[in-house]
DNA sequence: GTGGTCTAGACCACC
DNA sequence: GTGGTCTAGACCACC
């Protein structure tokens, strides 16, 4: 299963989830127009309340990564179709940003901090060839 | 001034102040041994509760950024002595997965991201360069 | 065709539908006492649920905009037939109160806001005189 | 009171308070920067769910017609401030729209529908000009 | 004190 | 069957 929750760690369940379908669809392991389970399934199968799963499913609706269609399920969105693409890279560099300022205070090299971003760039789009159908 | 907070944000304001901080001594607007404002003039100056102040301190101290010397005050740590070197990279990986996930949803390519991410280190390191003192 | 659904918008299908007739009639390219497809002939076309058309059609006849005439078909009613005055007048005025709230909390002057609706008004009429038949 | 709702109505109840305070707001019987009641005073005073108030109150928050600020409370947001100019253009176009064709529907003149609007939109402006402090 | 998250479970509209 | 809304009430982080 794509999914794995945690109510241990401190990030909120519906977050994790969010964040686990957003990673399954950027590596293909969730392609487009693919259904999802249903909020009572996931809810079941995963031991969470329906509610947590409806505030995850509605927060990926709002971000554009799957598409509700009423009474007949959750779908993977077309990945062309995201909204916000200024936002969406501001929020990228902030993300890069935070990475930058940790090289700092671990004393890498331009070159060093570089490198580093490539080969865990290069380990992702592995992954993503080795999962996706 | 190096620290700017905003209630408004939806990040924390103690955490606003632990990223700040960190971020100024990674650009040397800090500098390895400069005295920071205790918690209760930083706390008055900002008008903000000491609490929170007190907490971005510990938070600080715990990261190695920062060191509390008893009766002399808080001062910026040597910034080679950071401890938990394998869990700060870990954390780095984690971001960058975080920014590779999102370049999928834009479907950026291998090399788009790849220069994305190069040119917004590369500001990082100029804007180091100038108000590093 | 004048009429277009999509499953993926939040707006109820049938609702969609309902819109779609009373727009198509509003515009002429549906005319008075023309016959409209049947339950079964227009959820075949669009592959709809004949449930949902059925209760579009419902809506429809109970709004005055179509007339059900048993063993026959259904027909575009006549304009002037409407009943309700009174209370659709009120709808309107709903409807313009909730866009002059947008309006405030876009800070449009008075007149700003009337020649927006002047020009989308006079738009909407061009696009009658176009389309109706 | 502001607001008022009505579980009676087929608008759910979050959404009359999200309609409310926008109108609120827009009459200026709410300003800029005005604290609005505790998520808890407001649900004991309107029994309701405290859920229910701070779905409001997050939807509010999206819209940027209010700020949450944590630990403290919530204010009516600057009105300038808001986002999405496009966005909420083409709503009111929509809205328009809708109001256009029932225009349509009763038969009104291009004339009689500009009156009519011009008309309630002056009846709120003076609406506004009585209840704001 | 404040808002945010979560469970448990009911009820409803839509298809 | 599907997701959306709502109540009731616990617990938590933040300030």
């Amino acid at each position: 299963m794509w999914l794995r929750v945690d109510p241990r760690r401190s990030k909120p369940l519906y977050q994790q989830i969010v964040d686990a379908v957003k990673e399954a669809v950027a590596k293909k392991v969730l392609e487009e127009g693919e259904r999802l389970p249903s909020v009572r399934e996931l809810a079941a199968s995963m031991t969470l309340n329906p509610n947590t799963v409806a505030k995850a499913y509605q927060e990926l609706e709002r971000a554009g990564v799957i598409e509700v269609i009423r009474g007949r399920g959750t779908f993977v969105a077309a990945l062309g179709a995201k909204k916000d693409h200024a936002r969406r890279l501001a929020a990228m560099q902030e993300l890069i940003k935070q990475v930058w300022i940790e090289a700092q205070h671990l004393q890498m090299s331009h070159d060093d901090l570089l490198s580093f971003v490539q080969h865990t760039i290069a380990e992702w789009d592995r992954e993503k060839g080795r999962d996706g159908k």
